[in-house]
DNA sequence: GGTATATATATGTAGAATGCACATAGACTG
DNA sequence: CAGTCTATGTGCATTCTACATATATATACC
């Protein structure tokens, strides 16, 4: 493989420490959890869900895919929402949590524990407190 | 949205279950770390390391996934191989670590650390208190 | 009144990750 | 030589998500 060789391992590892921030920072749809946790505390909207998330520890984040992850756990029944036009400013779709979606939320703490120990694997490895482990 | 009422409640519940089942046992990009955390122990090929990956509390997985991610690490620079033929069965495609996958392993460790504060945080909310972890 | 800004929701497009089915092939067994 | 185990791979579709962009309402200010 000498087609890129062009660029040093400096270049590299730069390269991948901008991948490594990217690609980790969010694990696949644990945005629908979380939503359904501030749910079930009480109803809200995308807009205050949104500065929520971003304290849990999820970025700044883009606000399409917020709106959109709440509309398609709205399809799947998860959620259900209402226009609140009350309020002061613009038209707000207001989400409760469903029973199903706390069903959901309950069958997804049930993966976090497995998560758990995975990163527990993890860290106990890579810090070098490999349990026993013999080669082939 | 009357649109698919004709569904009942515990119809849609065993799909959530489902989805849940599947969507969640895995976050994304976690076979990356781990596969490199075990060719750092030793170097190893694909059918090999999906055992370990196994033990490791990934759920039987795909072969052909596996395989791709290893080909896209070796694409990344992260890891090496060469063909192996001196064994008994078929030929195997042995990979090794390489400076850049190594480096990138401490940049995921770091991220890793921010998983661990969102799952306490989720399971905090979730049961009302931290959960019970033995810290170092 | 008119313009800018903050609030609030949504779509269009593209890329990455992943599961499932399927393909290939060597080596051993009966 | 058919079947099975080992071992590696591709094609296709789906899902998730980032980014850019569109739409609309309310408020503040001149």
């Amino acid at each position: 493989m000498a087609e890129k060789d062009d660029k040093d391992k400096k270049a590299r590892e730069e390269e991948l420490r901008e991948k490594a921030g990217k690609a980790n920072a969010r694990p696949k749809n644990w945005m629908v959890p979380f939503l359904l946790l501030c749910l079930r505390e009480w109803n809200s909207y995308g807009y205050e869900l949104m500065e929520r998330m971003t304290a849990f520890g999820f970025g700044a984040m883009n606000p399409g895919t917020l709106y959109r992850v709440l509309r398609q756990m709205e399809r799947d029944g998860m959620v259900s929402s209402r226009w609140e036009t009350s309020g002061d400013g613009p038209a707000r779709r207001v989400y409760s949590i469903t029973d199903v979606g706390e069903a959901y939320l309950r069958f997804w703490a049930d993966s976090l524990e497995q998560y758990r120990r995975m990163t527990d694997t993890f860290f106990r490895l890579y810090t070098g407190r490999s349990p026993e482990r013999e080669e082939e």
